[in-house]
DNA sequence: AACTATTTATAAGA
DNA sequence: TTCTTATAAATAGTT
């Protein structure tokens, strides 16, 4: 407004635009403080830069949260109401089925079994069967896995040795023939 | 500002303060807004006449809730905020707790046991058994109970069965002597 | 609401 | 950041 008209558009520099920014961000505190004194209103006035700094204006006669408050109630909006609301239902809700699970656990562990019909227990009882029957097989596949996976390994081993026996006798008999065993003899030496 | 200059105090023509509040106000909008584009900002400008009419403008790059969220950020926490954090906290860590228990009971229902070493299958095996026990015993207990309690009544039943034949053999040898057996009557009845 | 004489805000430069 | 100043914008008082 002055030394030229400007667009009113994004400052691209960005030096420029933190000079706008600050003058006009006083600009528009001193505005304020004269509406609030000259109309006897409240202003509630946050500005956050594009460098998320905070400035702020309250006229003196309120807070902020006061003014808040007001807007929220006029707009009949809940700004953080709601969020709260959804929230605590979503705790309970939360903590209702951390219970249930719990509770369901404890028993699945032996304990708590007070409330159970018979043919609860019974239910729990064929249930936890199959799952240790699960659990067992797996337990026991995994065991055979390792057991297989060990002897093959030996295997390996027994194989390599007796062909590195084979060539220490071949060296026995040619002191000075030229045998290529390093690759094998290195595949040794990972175990 | 103009025809004059005014004095920066309460106008007391309330006509006057009305019109000066309209005029000024859409300037501070109009300000705000040229702002928020200039400089990339977010502002919220809240307005409470003192007619107690509620005026705002908030940038359109963001929410009111969300200005005084940074709002309250940078400057002290207030009351709400802090449940807010303290609820959103607690969220989070019974979701976390949820989801572990969740992956126990999995396993112990003999699902997802894919990252369970060959130790771990082992004692979960182990755990389920004597749990397993724990449980089939109570049902073995349950059930015992319930037969006992049966046996209990059917000879109840028939102590009582035995004490009314007896009485009604009385009966046939003196019909019209005056006999009390209404109690053991309705125990009967019960069954 | 419109008008307009003035005051105020401010863009650009230092 | 602060000051300066030419000029744009806002607005007080009036219609």
């Amino acid at each position: 407004m002055a030394r030229g008209k400007i667009q009113i558009k994004k400052i691209e520099n960005s030096t420029n635009r933190q000079v706008t920014y600050s003058k006009r961000r006083n600009g528009l505190f001193k505005k304020a403080h004269e509406l609030t004194v000259l109309c006897d209103a409240e202003v509630s006035l946050v500005m956050v830069s594009c460098t998320d700094k905070v400035h702020d204006y309250t006229s003196p006669s309120t807070t902020t949260k006061r003014i808040f408050d007001q807007y929220q109630q006029t707009k009949g909006i809940d700004l953080w109401s709601s969020h709260y609301e959804i929230m605590k239902e979503n705790l309970e809700k939360l903590k209702e089925v951390n219970m249930k699970i719990r509770r369901e656990m404890r028993q699945r562990m032996g304990q708590c079994l007070n409330g159970l019909s018979f043919q609860d227990l019974q239910s729990l009882e064929s249930d936890m069967e199959s799952a240790w029957r699960v659990i067992h097989d797996r337990a026991d596949r995994v065991l055979t896995n390792q057991i297989e996976t060990s002897k093959k390994k030996a295997r390996n081993v027994e194989q390599i040795n007796r062909k590195l026996q084979v060539e220490l006798e071949a060296m026995d008999q040619d002191p000075y023939g030229l045998v290529d065993n390093g690759g094998d003899y290195n595949s040794v030496m990972g175990f």
